[in-house]
DNA sequence: ACCTGAACACCGTTCAAGT
DNA sequence: ACCTGAACACCGTTCAAGT
């Protein structure tokens, strides 16, 4: 137990402070606390990560690393929900990811990530040749927009819905899908 | 001078506070800079505001108000545009409103100024009955999600377009309002 | 090389005291 | 009724010092 770090007090920072996100929160999440939590002083963090901004990096790079993992193993349709599940089931590493806390050119591998996301959905989408990117870029805005809104409250409907905001999600998607096909056979 | 503060405090905070959001950022936003700004102490604020996170709720507020003034100027058709406007030009104030650091059920005004777009645009997409929900829940998703992953900087193209990130947003706007037509004319 | 303890400059919040 | 100043419990960050 004394000799619990040997080398291994970065892993159990990253450990601690994911803890401490997703049960109280980014606002509860200090360096302080991670080091508490890890049982060393305040200052050792500080030999891992340079500042406390890189800490919540590395824990947004952690997220997408998930959520890729997630959408990998969905099918092409489904994508778009495992988005959603993903958000749903992990609020605060989603608002960490997106909420604008990070400033993603500054952090290479954040943005590589994010990047990631959108290259895919540009290869789904292939078949529409040049409006492959809007496309791409119009259904990760809808999907993205609908986790967001749903997060924050802003469908009551969501909450109110038999089978929880999951089912209200697929409800939207599906209302859009049903334009898509009519598209098609036009 | 001396007597600046004739009962408008709290009228004063708020507009300090509102200069260091746009300009340095919710991080920097502390109740003790905004009292420093106004000429007071830093206990004098407590008196207007119960703490700060009241102080950011108004703030919000005041953000959904001139959303809400400028999507009324706009035509049915334009308002997804009028949307994106408000949050490229006030990306500090859009984080702080959806950014979910406010929990939007402890804050009445909040909830009611969000609620006012959700059931406008259920009116605009009136005729389709009882889809009008789903469509206008899909409508402002596809907004928000592209107003946010642009603020973000998650399309590289927005950065590089000719035009800026308005002239990509309309042409992503104008790909979904093609499958709009599409969907009609069937 | 990695960790500790003291130190500094900040915060949010409370409270007795002043006008 | 409204504001001030001191006080408390937190932070992030730095740095000399220890192993």
């Amino acid at each position: 137990m004394t000799t619990y770090h040997h080398g291994d007090l970065r892993s159990a920072l990253l450990q601690a402070a994911g803890q401490i996100l997703e049960k109280e929160g980014l606002g509860a999440l200090s360096l302080r606390e991670a080091a508490r939590r890890a049982g060393v002083s305040h200052a050792a963090p500080y030999r891992h990560f340079p500042d406390r901004e890189r800490l919540l990096a590395d824990l947004a790079a952690q997220g997408f690393e998930l959520l890729n993992a997630e959408l990998r193993k969905r099918a092409e349709g489904e994508m778009g929900l495992g988005y959603l599940e993903f958000a749903l089931a992990h609020p605060q590493r989603f608002r960490l990811m997106f909420g604008g806390q990070l400033s993603f050119n500054d952090y290479a591998e954040l943005r590589a990530a994010g990047e990631g996301r959108y290259e895919d959905l540009q290869e789904v989408f292939g078949s529409l040749g040049d409006d492959a990117p809007l496309a791409a870029a119009a259904a990760w805005a809808l999907v993205h927009g609908l986790a967001s809104l749903i997060l924050d409250g802003h469908f009551a409907q969501a909450q109110h819905e038999s089978g929880g905001a999951a089912a209200f999600a697929k409800k939207v998607l599906g209302s859009v899908r049903v334009a898509r096909a009519a598209q098609r056979s036009a």
